[in-house]
DNA sequence: AATTTCGATTGGAAATTCCTATCAAATGCG
DNA sequence: CGCATTTGATAGGAATTTCCAATCGAAATT
């Protein structure tokens, strides 16, 4: 089995087939004649060939030599590429960024978002993956996202988060419902009312309970909701009522048959974090800081659907 | 100015990424855990990234990591693929070899020869240059081509040369000429007579030279050919008779207007060797080996022209 | 003939890469 | 829960590689 040749030879061994004469290259290079010599020495033979034609004032290279001489030349010219690249990498400005979200979050946020980054970075890339947030925490830790759009909070004392913005959660009732009408609700007129919510996955699921316990509301349990659309019809449908957060609101209710009206909670006091997490030391904080000035820049212009983003 | 990276710590850093774990990326890369950690680590300074995000059971390649790794990987490939063409290159059976050769004979034999050598060697690739062989000769020694054919004998102690073939000059006589008439003559047959000849610069004028000074005949030094055609038709003007290697007697005498004729010489004894020339320790050793086998294959199944090939 | 230039060789120094041993932290198992 | 195992990093010393200056022999130049 033959040792492979250094880049070390390579370059040297490149030096003296385009300046002919082994003392130039040398200087070329910043090392001594005989250093180089046996350098380019050893590379033929490692590759077992004459590389080099020598002779007094008839320095050439070989057949051989001169099809290794184009190789070597691209396999530098590559090597000083990754070198470059990885020092624009490192800024966060290029590259591909592996970014999971949640499906309650990601469809209502990422279309803009993603426009918004790619303007400002064309080069860096995302590959968008969507889980449920318990399994999206887990798919991090293990590090199979660089990084996840979640609803905060988070726990993991080895991930990093910074919150984006709030997002405000509006009351969803059947049109036929009492508060169908209100302008505004607050949270005591959920006082014996029965809610439905996503299942334990989900952060907002937490939410939602707590929020039951908090003002004497029943959470219900025999029906869970696996996407926020089904949330909407199964409120349709009058098995309950259910609170949705601003940006689905703004996409598909507001826009959707009807047969659902979406009613503010007075101060907009009921509200989830949406934010960027990532692993610690995980080696991706320039990305991660690209993306979270993006984001912010985009939730801070969809003021207009309610969100309000962190500074 | 920073350092490059080595092949070493790019060989390391892709068995961490492809393995997912240090230990198992030391023992099949064959070194210690530490050292490889070291490596990568070093890679991971000159390239100001952090290329593996590290936590126990979470080893995973960064952003900038899997750029790194894919062009790590090509630059390894290419690194293999660069010892692999050595090595063929060097057996002669590929890489592209740079051939002089004379107008007065490589247009004559060539042809054949070349379609010869891709059949055997499909990927040995011939480019081919001529000059008059003075030329050809110092052209070969400041390594403008890597070998020659020509005309021996040549001189230059750091050359090498082999006999391809002996190729018989016959006597080009105009129709109307007393020797045009005859089936064979002989050197003593050309006493007196006036012989044009190529010009100084071509072995054959040197061998013309020497045979009238032998046999007592003139050599025409006010008028030269530059070219076996023009010595041809400064014979069919009358300008003097001349001598034509076989080669081109068969190819462009033969089929030619008629205006002159070709007389062998009785025994076939007047003859040029025609030959491989290469420099010494000039590294293309396996590749002139590889075109003097071709080409004296090529000279036996010439026969039929006179030629007689070196065995 | 004397001097200069060139690439190779030699001996020793410096730099790089390696090893073993060990540490600290995390994980797995009984 | 406690102990054993595993993992990647650190430290000290050894081995290997690469370097340098000096020198040599041969060729080219003056």
């Amino acid at each position: 089995m033959r040792p492979s040749p250094s880049l070390r030879q390579l370059r040297y061994f490149v030096a003296v087939a385009e300046t002919g004469n082994f003392r130039r290259a040398a200087e070329r290079c910043g090392v001594s004649q005989p250093s180089l010599s046996l350098q380019v020495a050893g590379l033929e033979e490692i590759l077992g060939a004459r590389l080099i034609s020598r002779g007094r004032g008839k320095i050439a290279p070989t057949v051989v030599g001169r099809e290794v001489l184009t190789r070597a030349r691209r396999i530098l010219d590559e090597t000083n590429a990754l070198v470059d690249l990885a020092a624009d990498i490192a800024t966060g400005l290029t590259g591909m960024v592996r970014l999971g979200t949640s499906p309650a979050l990601g469809p209502y946020f990422l279309p803009g978002a993603v426009s918004a980054l790619h303007r400002a970075h064309p080069d860096l890339k995302l590959y968008v993956r969507e889980a449920p947030p318990r399994r999206l925490l887990q798919e991090l830790e293990r590090g199979e996202h660089d990084m996840i759009l979640t609803q905060l909070p988070v726990a993991g004392a080895d991930l990093q988060a910074v919150r984006l913005f709030r997002e405000p959660l509006l009351l969803v009732v059947p049109v036929r419902h009492p508060l169908a009408k209100r302008e505004a609700v607050r949270e005591a007129d959920l006082a014996g009312l029965s809610l439905l919510s996503m299942g334990p996955d989900y952060v907002l699921h937490e939410q939602v309970a707590a929020l039951c316990a908090n003002v004497g509301a029943h959470l219900e349990q025999a029906y869970e909701g696996t996407s926020l659309d089904a949330l909407r019809t199964m409120t349709a449908m009058e098995m309950g009522i259910c609170l949705l957060p601003a940006l689905y609101v703004a996409s598909e209710v507001a826009r959707g048959p009807g047969d659902v009206r979406a009613v503010p909670f007075a101060g907009g006091r009921v509200a989830r974090s949406v934010g960027l997490v990532t692993r610690r030391r995980g080696g991706n904080e320039r990305a991660f800081q690209r993306l979270t000035e993006v984001f912010r820049d985009v939730a801070r212009s969809r003021g207009a659907d309610g969100l309000r983003a962190e500074s």
